[in-house]
DNA sequence: CCGCACATGCTACTTTTCTAGCACGTGCTA
DNA sequence: TAGCACGTGCTAGAAAAGTAGCATGTGCGG
């Protein structure tokens, strides 16, 4: 599933080139059926080949995503996010990135008002 | 997993009574066990029931969790989550979460200076 | 046109997980 | 002390997932 959020959809093929510890090809193809069944995925035919999309919109999966890390992780307080994310991707930060937080926080605060 | 690391710990009752939608408690005994075999989990004799741990400590799996949340559904964009956040704990949040935000971030641009 | 590379459908087999249930030990309390 | 509630260890059988392999169909290049 994480692959498929992440690329959006992705045939057997890739999600098996995906896999950092593959099984085999049958077993991903098995495994993308038993998710479709389950109705957390479903697929379009193109051309040849079938590729594979989640069924939950990218929106609704990050809100949920990031609510359960909430709950599991940071006892649903969202300060310990940020300063978790600003230590995890502390390397990669550049002032625009953090002008942008600055920013959406400002806006939160005007609107909380 | 998810609900050893939110609790730190928990025994297979435990386990089994947070499960939303909960397999047999011999199921969870035996995940358990399977877990432990496998080294994500360990567990220690109190009294007489056995109460198990995740072996990450919660530092390294908070660091994990949010890493993976960032490259599956945020393309590496701490901004992004950022503006998330805000969306799901809109509702919850207070103006001290925000100054304490703001406060964090304030610090990271200080620092990368 | 022929053979090759792929991708799918399907199947039989192996391995793993799930399940129910029993025996045993420990603490509690009527 | 006898019975009960729990929790563990263990086992055998059912269900699910993983595996390998074959037949079939479709493009494509020689």
């Amino acid at each position: 599933m994480d692959i498929l959020y992440q690329r959006g959809s992705a045939s057997a093929a890739d999600v098996l080139a995906a896999l950092p510890d593959p099984p085999s090809y049958s077993a991903v193809r098995a495994l993308l059926k038993t998710l479709e069944l389950k109705g957390h995925v479903a697929h379009r035919v193109e051309g040849l080949k079938h590729v594979f999309l989640p069924c939950l919109a990218p929106a609704q999966a990050k809100h949920s995503a990031l609510r359960h890390l909430l709950d599991t992780f940071f006892r649903n307080s969202p300060s310990q996010v940020v300063a978790a994310l600003l230590d995890v991707s502390a390397a990669e930060l550049t002032q625009d990135d953090l002008n942008r937080m600055a920013a959406l926080i400002q806006n939160a605060k005007k609107e909380g008002r």
